[in-house]
DNA sequence: ACGTGATCATTT
DNA sequence: AAATGATCACGT
């Protein structure tokens, strides 16, 4: 097992050591066996990258670099680098939301540091094929973080509302919220229309492709003017 | 059941 | 083709 980044610089040493290499070198590096496809292989990606990285295994609410503040984002793209998928980012809280503001939400904690790692993921690619671009060190600027708080707001006043049921992945301007769950058997509590206590299938909140499209973009844009042209 | 890692697959 | 809604696997 790798041990884990003692500081910011040598996790993106180390995220730097793998970009241009395919899954399969970097699984065949780690001894792991790669999936034809990610049909029932999902979070393979993720787990390989954490692998390697040396993130904390496990599933707590946490960052994966909690010590050095920094969660962990691989992201699939296409030959021009857009996004293919929305990300997830957690789970959304349901119930007992009594005093959460977006300063003290799991979803703003999540995001005030996050190391993107672009892999291509067009299916027309063999999983051990695919190559793992350069990571990207961001963290919201005001704007972006604005968006993020009003699309939060929004979604969580529902939510205190008893109107969950009426919440839609159509609503949000980056940041929405959809099923996150094993299958349609789960449930969970919720807030009903009349404030008792309903069951309702467990949602998790996702950053549109859009704004991950723009991270990706505005960091090249940034590259490009920090170097000269 | 919940939270981690996400992508799949049907609908629009 | 893009986006929404559904789903897969694992650890706890």
């Amino acid at each position: 097992m790798i041990s884990p980044p003692v500081n910011e610089q040598e996790l993106l040493a180390r995220a730097n050591l793998i970009a241009g290499y395919t899954l399969g070198e970097v699984a065949s590096y780690l001894n792991i066996t790669v999936p034809a496809d990610l049909k029932r292989d999902k979070g393979w990606v993720g787990n390989l990258l954490e692998t390697y990285l040396g993130a904390k295994a496990g599933s707590k609410p946490e960052q994966d670099f909690a010590h050095l503040g920094i969660e962990l984002k691989t992201i699939p793209v296409d030959a021009k680098g857009h996004p293919l998928e929305t990300t997830f980012i957690c789970v959304a809280p349901l119930m007992a939301n009594h005093g959460v503001t977006w300063d003290s939400s799991h979803v703003k904690y999540k995001l005030q540091k996050v190391l993107w790692i672009p892999v291509e993921g067009e299916r027309t690619i063999r999983v051990a094929e695919r190559r793992v671009g350069s990571a990207i060190l961001w963290s919201p600027d005001s704007e972006q973080e604005n968006i993020l708080k009003q699309d939060w707001q929004e979604l969580m006043d529902m939510i205190v509302l008893g109107q969950i049921e009426k919440v839609t992945a159509r609503q949000g301007e980056v940041l929405q919220i959809r099923p996150k769950a094993a299958n349609g058997q789960a449930l969970t509590e919720a807030i009903g229309e009349d404030g008792n206590i309903i069951l309702t299938r467990p949602r998790g909140f996702y950053l549109r492709k859009q704004f991950t499209a723009d991270i990706l973009h505005n960091y090249v844009r940034s590259k490009m003017t920090s170097s000269g042209s």
